[in-house]
Formats: C-alpha cells, structure tokens, sequence
DNA sequence: GCAAGGTC
C-alpha cells in the first residue's frame, strides 16, 4: 500500500513525517523550493506497512473568481449576486503546488489529509482532495482519510495517525459559503462604490467594501464620533483626606467618596454641610482589613494577546508584529504564531523548553530557578480558548539574537519571558482595605504592600508596586483628624481616539476577522485612506492613534443613512450574523443553500437601496469637506 | 483595480 500524506503548511509535513517515519526519512526536492516530498515506511493498523509520501500545500491552492464576462464595467454590478462563479489557481506557484498533489496521488492508493483541525483546513483538505483525484479516480470525499491533531507531540501524531476519519463536508459547505458571499457582496460594492466616487468626486483610487473592512472602519468612525460630540461635564465630590491623632505631620492620607462623583451641585452641598455640621474635626474608622491578594501570572499567549502586548510595549503595529513573529517561526526560534488557543495540551513538555532557556544571560537564571526550585513552577493556567490546531505561541530554541536584528530580538524576548511568566507562580501581596465613615457618608482606602513578585521577576513588562504612600495604622472605632475637607469640582474628559491595540480587542470579541488577518484589515483601511494612524502625546507616553479621514468618515456616515433593517454595513452585526449561521452549517443546523439565500438576499437588498440613492453617500462625503472646510 | 481566508 502507498499512502499520500498532505499538511496546510511544510513545516508541519516535516515534523510529522520525522515522527512517523521514526527518523528513517528520505526527502525529494519539488518545483517548489520550499515544498518537500518526505518518504517513509508507516504501520497503519487501517492499512497495514505501508509506503508513505508526506508533502505538503501553503494554505488554500484555489480561489474563486468570476468569468470574464463578468469583469469590472462589462456587467450590470447587481449581476455579481447571481453570476457563475469558477475556481482558479491562487497564485503563480499554486499550479505547480497542486500538480506535485496530482503526481503522487496517482502513484497512490491512500489519501491522507493533515490540513489544520479548523474550518479553513476542512477545506484546504477538500481542495488537496480535488487536485488528487484528478489522476487517480479511486480518490473522493468517502475514501480520504483525515487526521485530527492539535500538536506535534509525538505520542498525539501516531494516534492522530492510527484513528483516522472522513473530511468533514458541513465544514468544507460552511467555508464555500463564506468564500462566495465575500466575493459576491465585496466585488458588487466595490465596483459601485470606486465608480461612483470617481465619476461624481473626482476621487481616484479604489473604494472598496469588504465585510471585515467596513466593520473595522466602524470602530473607528465610533469613536470618533464619540469625541466629537463630548460635552464635558461638571461634577462634585467630597474630597477628603485624613491622619492618625497622634501624627504630627500635616499631610494626610486621601480617601475616596462611596458616592464617586455627584453631577448635582446642590446635592454634593447640602451633603457637604451636613458632614460639616456633624463634626468638622475627625472621622471614624469602621473597619480595616488586612487579606493576602495576587496579581495573575499571564495565560499562554495568543495571536491577538501578542499584537496587542507588542503594540502597547512596542508600539509595533498588529502586521509588523505578525510579521516578525513570523520570521521567527521560518528560522525555528518559536511555534507557529497563528493560534486562538490559550491553554496548554496537558501532555506537552513545557519544562523541555524552559530548559533550553537556561544559556540566555538575561533570563536563563530565572529559567533555572523554574526547573530547580519546585515552589516556583507551576502548570499554566488554561484560557477558556481552543482552535483545536495550534497551541499557544511558546519558543522552541534558544537563541543569543546574533542573528536577529533589534525589533526580532525584542518580540523574540517578549515571547520567552511571557513563556516563562505564564509557567510561574502569580505574584502574591497583602492588601488593607479601610473603610471610614465621617457625617453621614462613607470613605475608603487601601494599601498593597508586595509580598513576592514571582512571575513579575521575569516578565517585565507589567508592574505591580507596594503604595507609594504607607496608609495609617488605625484600628476599627478609632477617631482620625480630618487634615482636609472639602466640595470639589472636576469635569468629565472625553476619550480618546481608538488605539491599534484596542481595535484588535474590539475586533476579537466582535469576530471581524481571524488571527491571522486582523492586521491585515487594519492595514487595509489604512491603505484605502479611510482612516489614518497619528502620533498622539509624547515622550514615554506617545501612542498611535486611528483617526478617520473625511472619505471614511462619509462612508460611515453615508451607509449608517441608508437603513437595512438597521444592520448597517459598517457595524458589526452583519459579520457576526454571517459567523453564527455559518456555525449553522457547521453544526447541520442549516445549509449552504440556505444562508447563501439568507445572507444573499439581504446584501442584495441593500445593494439595490445603495445603488438607487447614490447620492446619499456622495453628499454625505460632501458635507463631510464642507464641514471642514 | 474588487473580498477574506490560508501561508512563504
């Protein structure tokens, strides 16, 4: 028997061939440089000895586009919704990825799929199956076989070799149907939107629509417009510090209102003079308790954890971030920097890798002190996240940074001591709480005194200090003077324009794109010219903000006019809509069939209502210059 | 010249 072996990426078909190969492994070169065919003897107890071929893909081998026909301005745009659609080669090296598939599976009798346990990879593995059956017929979806593995730990591998099952049709339906209605509704808007805007603005350059794209714009508009329509607020607040009788000193320490802050004046005054009237000198202490508190070392790190660490830490943006992380992963140095999953598989050998910690001079002491000291390790913690594909980012090697330049050596770093931190102990400290009572309204206060710091020893990118100022040491019914007293005012502040950092948290917990394109939308609104990224404040304080320019700004603006169904295309919600029927699909709870109608028939709706009042979304952006003119 | 999703 002759089994074909495929994975989503080659350095998954190496590391699985080296494990079940058992080391006896032969390797051709392809036409492609960076694809291996890796062959190998395998005992599969489903087939028996058997010759095996390990190769691999780079993600998908196929897209989908339409006919020439139906190019930019040969067709009516509202004929996108409903025209054939073709699949074509993604990409110049795809044609010879793909025949590499077809030459082996022809001289094969098995074909066995080790795409990603995800969505995605149901379908890279469906796409892997088409190019196979091409010269060999015995090969469809009833006869692949399907490896399920979350890991490359050894023991998983074979038994992910060994237990094998078919592909996964409903999953492979879900993702065609997210394929055609991306391309349907982005080519449809986007021919509309860039003709439009050229023809009755003058405005060069392409304005796209994207489901991913106009959502994230929406974030930003958002906030925007948040600030923009800020009014500040006055409000009052007793403003209270206090000292223990017998300190001689003048200074006191300040306690904060139960009620916060009062938008009332009248109210904070009336409250104010009754304190007053009842005793101006001292207040009373109604309790102080002592409790040991911690401060949580991290959880594994993820994708969108890393691009909004490295941001604020850095200020590298999310594609820069991914970017070195992945020539970090290409020269060996860390696992694969795409993953959602924040929790350890209970079997992996983390101390393996802290060993290999132990020759750096900056933190291969504390790594030592993880492996030798049993008081300081402890198994990570476990996020609530798996994408059942990749384990969290971790290191792999140990390297000096020789040969990383300064930004590879500072995400490098980042990932190592964040590595280390998550297998520590979280810091521990006692923390007084004081409450007080003066008049008829009540105060608090407390202070944290640092008992150990444990994982903040190495991850140094997070602080937690003992109080600057030491609180009173007052016990429960004890009188303390009051060193001031008084009504102040503040005003509210408005906020502040969206940051990179918050927009990947936004977009996560809105499920606009996936970890490995989050930065890629971002960049992409940025390169549209709908939003812009600004330097804010300075110093050690500096930040990148996202601003919107007039153009998205109008589009916002504009889409947020025409109504549908109050879904409008730059929030969130159509996305989202889209995400949980495709789960749908997913869970056989619907069809292909069916959302493409659902989904389809709404964009379409929307389609038509945008292309009959263009000029909604032309004045909008004229309004937009005009306001700031 | 269009989307979003993989990966190099």
């Amino acid at each position: 028997m002759k089994v074909l072996c495929v994975a989503e990426k080659p350095a998954i078909a190496k590391a699985v061939a080296f494990i079940l190969g058992g080391g006896r492994v032969s390797t051709r070169e392809t036409k492609v440089g960076w694809i291996k065919n890796y062959d190998f003897d395998f005992d599969f107890p489903q087939f028996g000895s058997c010759q095996v071929t390990m190769t691999a893909v780079t993600g998908h081998i196929t897209t989908i586009d339409f006919p020439e026909n139906y190019g930019w301005g040969k067709c009516d745009n509202a004929s996108l919704f409903t025209a054939p659609l073709l699949t074509k080669y993604n990409g110049k090296n795809s044609t010879n990825i793909a025949k590499n598939i077809t030459d082996e599976a022809a001289r094969s009798n098995v074909l066995m799929i080790w795409t990603d346990c995800d969505r995605e990879g149901e379908f890279i593995g469906y796409e892997i199956m088409e190019q196979a059956r091409k010269r060999n017929p015995n090969i469809g979806l009833d006869t692949t076989h399907r490896a399920h593995f979350s890991h490359l730990e050894r023991s998983h591998v074979i038994h992910a070799a060994c237990n094998t099952t078919r592909l996964d049709s409903k999953a492979i339906d879900a993702v065609m149907t997210r394929m055609e209605l991306d391309l349907r509704t982005g080519s449809s808007f986007t021919r509309f939107l860039t003709d439009l805007f050229r023809k009755s603005l003058k405005l060069d350059g392409v304005v796209s629509y994207g489901g991913c794209q106009f959502p994230t714009l929406g974030f930003v508009v958002d906030r925007y417009k948040r600030i923009k329509s800020f009014k500040p607020e006055e409000f009052w607040y007793l403003n209270l510090s206090i000292k223990k009788k017998s300190d001689r000193s003048k200074t006191g320490t300040s306690v904060t209102w139960s009620r916060g802050h009062l938008f009332d004046r009248l109210a904070g005054l009336s409250i104010y003079q009754r304190c007053l009237e009842m005793d101006a000198e001292e207040a009373t202490v109604v309790s102080v308790e002592t409790k040991p508190t911690s401060n949580w070392a991290p959880l594994p790190l993820t994708t969108v954890e890393m691009q909004k660490d490295c941001a604020r830490i850095f200020k590298f943006s999310a594609k820069q971030t991914l970017a070195i992380a992945e020539k970090l992963y290409n020269s060996g140095f860390i696992s694969y920097p795409r993953t959602e999953t924040d929790r350890f598989p209970r079997k992996m050998e983390l101390k393996k890798l802290i060993e290999k910690q132990q020759q750096s001079s900056s933190w291969g002491q504390y790594a030592s002190s993880l492996l030798n000291d049993p008081t300081k390790y402890r198994q990570p913690r476990e996020g609530s996240h798996d994408d059942k594909a990749h384990p969290p980012i971790h290191p792999v090697i140990f390297t000096s940074g020789d040969s990383l330049n300064m930004n590879e050596r500072k995400v490098y770093e980042y990932i190592v001591r964040r590595f280390l931190a998550c297998c520590s102990k979280d810091a521990t400290g006692l923390r007084t709480s004081i409450k007080l009572k003066w008049g008829t309204e009540s105060f608090s206060t407390s202070g944290l005194v640092v008992k150990e710091l444990n994982y903040l020893e190495v991850y140094i990118y997070n602080s937690w200090e003992s109080s600057k100022t030491k609180i009173p040491e007052v016990n429960p019914g004890e009188k303390v003077t009051l060193t001031s007293a008084q009504l102040s005012s503040g005003k509210t502040s408005a906020p502040s324009p969206l940051t990179e950092p918050e927009l990947i948290a936004l977009m996560d917990v809105n499920g606009i794109g996936t970890d490995a394109t989050i930065a890629e939308h971002i960049e992409k609104i940025i390169e549209r010219s709908y939003v812009t990224k600004e330097d804010q404040g300075r110093g050690k304080s500096k930040t990148k903000v996202l601003i919107p320019t007039e153009l998205g700004y109008a589009l916002a603006e504009g889409f947020g006019q025409i109504g549908f169904d109050s879904m409008s295309l730059t929030k969130p919600f159509l996305r989202k809509n889209l995400e949980v029927k495709l789960k749908a699909i997913c869970d056989g709870e619907s069809s292909k069939e069916q959302v493409l109608h659902e989904i389809g028939s709404m964009y379409r709706e929307a389609y038509a209502l945008t292309s009959r009042s263009p000029r909604i979304l032309t004045e909008s952006y004229q309004k937009v210059l005009a306001s700031n003119a």
